[in-house]
RNA sequence: GGUCUCGUGGCCGAGUGGUUAGGUACCGGUCUGCAAAACCGUUGACUCCAGUUCGAAUCUGGACGAGACCUCCA
């Protein structure tokens, strides 16, 4: 099967329609993608990984089918605010304030901070990355568009989405289920809500406070777009007032993307999102993350182990392993016993992958490795079912292992079929990082050749049944990082 | 309370109306000086209650339970 011949065949679970869907794109072979990225106001945690590698894993497949994919995933480093903060206060600025640094400083620190981890998770960068502080311009055209277009209002230099008129004309909460109505009852009275005709509408352009730092120059005040309109503006700017498949997480759902899909259908005349994909949340021991829970774990915790919760550091691959070994529209709970269940999977899947050079080949086949091929095409088409390629690559270990120790046999040609399967899926599409990163080759080597001389001197000291100074050199190597392993066909080493 | 996800073997997790998911753990065996790995095999599940059906973990309804979101705002 060639992989292009899946072009076509991806199905997709829509959330506008709330079932898998079959994916065209708009333009033939080519797709556009948005995904919401972070909020660089904090270290990057597991929260940030899943949608990461969620859509990496989507991204790297259309791509690997064959389609030209325009990937934008954006940086928030404007206008949100505190988390509990009783007054509308920036999340950047108030931090800012606190640290004594510019606003501007501190989401530069914490946007690097977040590309080092999704480096570390092999997470590939978007084609386009855009800042919302640099799309301010965009934002306000975009906000003037709806205002003249009467789905918005000005009230005190602030301007709001009328969600009321919207639901007359076009219907609200397509997305996310919810009934205005029962939106508004269930509405409490707060202050600051009097600006506003309708507790529903939501903000397009706020005016700063006096001591709110980020703030911008616009028609109605000096203040700061509201949350939702960056993506609408920055997704209509390079993907075009339509686009394919818009992705993030679920708790994005409601208001963030209802309040696109607002935006867009008044600006662009249309609602410009064909496919709505969102990955579920993740859960620590079976609660919610939060800072307050005591178990907020940053990445970089988990892969130095530095944190309460963790009995070990789990490293990157596993991370993303872990979160791939389930479906994306499930919860993920991370405990330490399932992460390191996986780590061990991990680990065979990486010395399955170490013996694929050495196999060798027979005159006849007693596995069909192209079925193989096959079912792991299907399960990524499959709304990019990950856990079962993941099983299919079990399968194919179970075959490797089998062929290494002479129960199976395959041809010199299925051989190199079950390699490319397996390094595609594994490497390419999962993107899990290989072990040594190209460069280390000759390091390897060297290691390779000093390690045969310790091997064969262990062998000697085996032949003599010197078993003392046989397990002495084991150990010490296992010590060092290096695993020695008997097999039947000598001993082999890796680093642990 | 509303909207939405979900409830599978010790743990993690796929799944189709009737046929082994897979990983990990455990147990037995092969191999081995020992260890590890590998291989073979066994055990083990579908929250509960109704209904549809020849047959349901898979469809429908209900109950119970879990999580996310539910003014502004991430």
């Amino acid at each position: 099967m060639k992989n292009t011949d899946n072009k076509g065949k991806v199905f997709l679970f829509n959330t506008l329609s709330k079932r898998k869907e079959l994916f065209k794109p708009i333009t033939p072979d080519h797709v556009g993608l948005y995904v919401c990225g972070p909020t660089v106001y904090g270290e990057p945690h597991l929260g940030h990984a899943r949608p990461a590698v969620t859509f990496d894993v989507v991204f790297r497949y259309l791509t690997h089918i064959g389609y030209k994919v325009r990937y934008v995933r954006n940086i928030t480093d404007v206008g949100h605010l505190e988390h509990d903060a009783d007054e509308g206060e920036d999340k950047i600025a108030k931090k800012a304030r606190l640290e004594q640094l510019e606003p501007m400083e501190v989401a530069q620190y914490y946007m690097d901070s977040y590309h080092k981890a999704m480096d570390a998770l092999n997470v590939k960068g978007p084609s386009i990355e855009p800042r919302a502080s640099g799309h301010i311009i965009e934002q306000i055209e975009m906000v003037q568009k709806i205002l003249d277009a009467g789905y918005a209002y000005v009230s005190e230099g602030s301007v709001y989405f009328d969600v009321e008129k919207f639901d007359k004309d076009f219907g609200y909460g397509k997305l996310s289920g919810r009934v205005l109505a029962e939106l508004i009852a269930n509405t409490r009275e707060l202050d600051g809500q009097s600006e506003k005709r309708n507790p529903a509408d939501f903000a397009l352009w706020k005016k700063a406070a006096p001591e709110h730092i980020m703030r911008w120059n616009s028609p109605w005040s000096v203040g700061f777009p509201g949350w939702h309109i960056e993506c609408t503006a920055m997704s209509t700017k390079y993907l075009g007032e339509q686009f394919d498949i818009h992705g993030g997480g679920m708790d994005l759902l409601f208001p963030h993307h209802e309040s696109e899909v607002c935006q867009s259908t008044v600006a662009n005349g249309k609602s410009s999102v064909r496919y709505w994909m969102h990955n579920n949340m993740i859960t620590i021991e079976g609660q919610k993350m939060g800072k307050s829970l005591g178990n907020f774990i940053t990445l970089n915790e988990f892969f130095t182990g530095s944190h309460p919760k963790l009995e070990k550091a789990y490293s990157p691959m596993t991370i993303r392993y872990f979160v791939l070994q389930a479906s994306y529209r499930g919860t993920v709970d991370f405990s330490n016993a399932a992460l390191q269940s996986a780590e061990k999977g991990l680990e065979k899947l990486y010395a399955a992958e170490r013996h694929l050079d050495s196999l060798k080949a027979g005159a006849t086949s007693t596995e069909n490795i192209e079925a193989l091929q096959e079912r792991c095409y299907e399960a990524m088409n499959d709304d990019f079912n990950t856990p079962k390629v993941i099983a299919e690559l079990f399968d194919a270990v179970r075959i490797i292992n089998a062929v290494k120790d002479g129960h199976a046999t395959l041809t010199a040609e299925d051989i190199e079929l079950l390699k490319t399967t397996f390094r595609t899926f594994f490497f390419d599409i999962l993107g899990i990082k290989p072990e040594l990163a190209q460069g280390d080759t000759r390091e390897h080597d060297a290691l390779d050749k000093a390690m045969q001389l310790v091997l064969e001197m262990r062998k000697t000291a085996k032949a003599e049944k010197n078993w003392a100074l046989s397990d002495k050199i084991r150990d010490d190597l296992n010590a060092a990082g290096i695993v020695v392993k008997d097999t039947k066909d000598g001993a082999e080493w890796s680093l642990a």
